[in-house]
DNA sequence: TATCCAAATTGGATCGTTCAAGACGGCGAG
DNA sequence: CTCGCCGTCTTGAACGATCCAATTTGGATA
């Protein structure tokens, strides 16, 4: 079995101070460069890891970012935590932080979860998903002065914090765009209600580009909650009423929903789903597709620039998504 | 700002020291109930939490475990690990150990990982998803005596160490058994190349209850490597030259290929795949649910079994899967 | 050669916890 | 009455890193 590197045993083959390996690591600019090229082969011939619990005890940073895993709801949706949590692993990773998960049932429990890891583990961020009006989670973080970066914006107040997120009435948009020059003009819309901040803006999309094209929405548009079986009930409606030749939908859920619902009665009206989740792909639905590898990144980078002590800034980032074209349009 | 709540403050309030406290927490039993109540007070009054990283320092142990998460492969399959990791968070959470992620591009860097996590973070176990025949990645933790658990069984050595796996051939023979009792005598199966201990795994379930059954299986057998296009093409084949009344396939990728190619020229042909994923509940298919969060539970198990020294061995668990039936079969 | 300044290096203290060893009072046995 | 033991609790040291203040070194200057 090795003997256990330290420090110590670093600076007795390097024949410095336990000080100067810590300043080759930490400061290196102060180092005499020959004597840091000492430290540096003496680390690498022993192998020589800093200990993180050390560290941490004296400087109160571990170094560690926590990130909720939800329970998979509808099933369709958990893949694109699951992209987006490998993508932030990599990038953390890159950056020299790692990635410790968490559940929580509710939002009570997730903020005495929250306290937990600071409190024991001197947690040095989160990664917030999903947050919706008035979160008290971010307010909580905020109060403490846990930095934190959410993906997805924070509706009702785009300055509270940082935060990272796919332009989703761009994606409309871009979709809304194709089949207009598909010659599609009645097109529809399947989305959520009105008040969620991620169904609305989806929605924006798609009437704006509608309108600016001289195309009337009115009557178009169908609202329900997500799920493939109210999209079909709610395409089935649509289709009845409305007779489009396309319908855009703000989730690949709500897609397949309508696909079902169309094949029944219009095989060819065309459709188009949101997330392009591993689904769309099965089924060769054309979806909009968000960059969550990059809207990770993009996170680790916020998170860094706070934590590095760069800036204190509020910074925000607005990715753009991509069409991605199969079978349904 | 709230002052630091450490062993020390507590030891103050109870009028007691240090060590007692720490007693109190970590072997009850020595302390008198008297005192004891009286620090578990001070604890309570004070929202004292211990400092992880002073007593990993002191103890040598994290209370962590990591895992893999794996870049999505082809979509599908990657909600199985999501599922998995869900469980796997909330069971370690109640049993007082934090799930941390890695990720790794290839097996060797898998192990520099391994090395990097237990010299920087001390961690205590792993958990590995999908092994191969002889993997390397085993035969290096058990070689350090690091305590790990798969999920997935080591084929060539039933006995190599601790794991956790669901019975596959239980899932195809229920499903192989489902088909024979709606009367279908002409089943066919879409699997992997032999070689993979799942994929065999999964293929002999079926091919043991057609010959118990007394249906020869010979040339209802055809061998693909994962993917819906793949499974269309293997399907199509196999539909053309042995004339199926169902399918069952070794995935839902490959069930979904074979949908579309029953779709064309058979489609009254029964149709069930394998790991009820998303994709599966979307598309109405029938498929083999594995139990992913017993799964996890029970990996969880495994490892504070070793971690708190109540003993050494090598447990196995096999799970059940159960068939979700859907429209297809 | 002596002096001085800044850069480079050193030793000791410290973070919060647990381990090892010892102190204390009371009790039963010799 | 003394001794040893047991249950209970306390004290000092240690884990491995960084911070801080002090000290040495090297080179430039007088």
């Amino acid at each position: 079995m090795a003997e256990k590197v330290t420090i110590a045993t670093v600076a007795q083959r390097a024949r410095v101070s336990r000080q100067t390996v810590s300043n080759v690591l930490n400061a290196p600019h102060i180092v005499r460069e020959e004597t840091r090229l000492r430290v540096q082969e003496a680390i690498a011939a022993l192998g020589y890891r800093a200990n993180q619990a050390a560290r941490q005890m004296r400087t109160g940073r571990s170094r560690l970012i926590a990130v909720r895993i939800e329970p998979t709801r509808d099933g369709i949706n958990g893949s694109v935590l699951d992209r987006f949590l490998h993508g932030l692993t990599e990038t953390a990773e890159a950056a020299g932080y790692r990635v410790m998960l968490y559940t929580a049932h509710d939002t009570e429990r997730e903020i005495a979860t929250y306290d937990d890891l600071l409190g024991s583990y001197d947690l040095d961020a989160f990664v917030l998903t999903g947050t919706d009006h008035g979160d008290p989670r971010t307010a909580w973080l905020a109060r403490r002065g846990v930095p934190f970066v959410t993906f997805g914006r924070p509706w009702d107040a785009p300055d509270a914090h940082p935060w990272v997120d796919v332009d989703g009435a761009a994606g409309t948009a871009e979709a809304t765009t194709h089949l207009l020059t598909a010659g599609h003009r009645r097109i529809g819309f399947l989305g959520w209600p009105a008040g969620s901040g991620v169904g609305d803006d989806r929605r924006s999309g798609w009437h704006r580009t509608l309108v600016a094209a001289g195309v009337d929405p009115v009557g178009l548009d169908r609202e329900t909650v997500d799920g493939i079986a109210e999209g079909e009930r709610a395409a089935g409606g649509l289709l009845a009423e409305a007779a489009p030749t396309a319908l855009l939908c703000a989730s690949d859920s709500l897609a397949l929903g309508a696909l079902q619902a169309a094949r029944a009665t219009a095989p060819e009206v065309a459709v188009i789903g949101f997330d392009d989740t591993p689904v769309a792909a099965a089924v060769g639905l054309t979806s909009v597709s968000q960059p969550l590898g990059e809207a990770a990144a993009r996170c680790v980078d916020l998170l860094t620039a706070v934590l590095d002590g760069r800036h204190h800034t509020t910074g925000h980032v607005l990715l753009q998504p991509a069409l991605v074209r199969r079978h349904t349009a």
